[in-house]
DNA sequence: ACGATTTGACCGTC
DNA sequence: GACGGTCAAATCGT
């Protein structure tokens, strides 16, 4: 009875982020219609509009997502240590690679959070996530890898589109940058210093801003 | 103290 | 079973 009534909820929770899932594409194709016709304030103004629903839909769906974490907490026997490495692996994710001598800032905060020796690769591959995956749900992702050392060379690999807004206030934005030493360790350009607390899945509700990232080409 | 990075462990896919 | 992507404890930096 009691878990007919859990399978019923979480089933209803399943639809609700589908749903939120659809809404949230729907204001993507909407905001890319936009950008082709963004000719005066109003436009601009409508475009605008259409970011902050997108970041709406994004914010509901980290909230259920934290939530349904938190509703089968009672069934976590395993640790959080059992965590490690559970993930699905992205399939058809639409992917952009780009090669270049130079890395510049792309404009969006980058965290790293892995790096991996490859077969048959002389230098590591650096793995990078968007800073807003928790706090607005963004899902892009990128990988950088070194190919040559002279002249220096290397190989990005774009995963997803960014669905977060870039705050102009972002404390740190990484210039990704397995450098020249054997670490391969990204560099940390420090243009201001606000909170940070990307551990919070509500905080960014705060710090919403006006702006939508419109300059993100890849 | 807190957030970012490092790095070995873990696990899905091939 | 090998490889590669991700996690998370430990460590570092501010």
């Amino acid at each position: 009875m009691k878990s007919s009534l859990l399978e019923s909820k979480t089933s209803d929770l399943e639809k609700i982020i589908v749903e939120l899932n659809r809404g949230r594409e729907f204001a993507c194709r909407l905001r890319e219609i936009l950008k082709k016709h963004v000719d005066h304030v109003d436009d601009e103004d409508a475009y605008t509009l259409v970011g902050k629903i997108m970041s709406s839909f994004c914010a509901t769906l980290s909230i259920l997502s934290y939530n349904e974490d938190s509703s089968s907490s009672s069934c976590k026997i395993s640790s959080l240590k059992d965590r490690r490495g559970r993930y699905k692996r992205r399939k058809t994710l639409e992917t952009t690679i780009k090669e270049t001598s130079t890395l510049v800032h792309d404009g969006h905060a980058w965290r790293k959070y892995g790096q991996k020796k490859i077969l048959n690769d002389k230098y590591p591959r650096n793995y990078f996530r968007c800073t807003h995956k928790f706090d607005q749900g963004c899902q892009a992702n990128k990988q950088v890898q070194r190919i040559q050392e002279n002249p220096p060379l290397f190989r990005i690999t774009y995963y997803g589109h960014h669905t977060c807004k870039t705050c102009p206030k972002v404390s740190q934005m990484i210039c990704d940058s397995p450098n020249d030493h054997e670490d391969s360790n990204s560099i940390l350009l420090n243009f201001n210093s606000t909170n940070n607390n990307y551990n919070n899945h509500h905080h960014f509700l705060g710090m919403m801003v006006e702006t939508v990232d419109l300059s993100f080409e890849f």
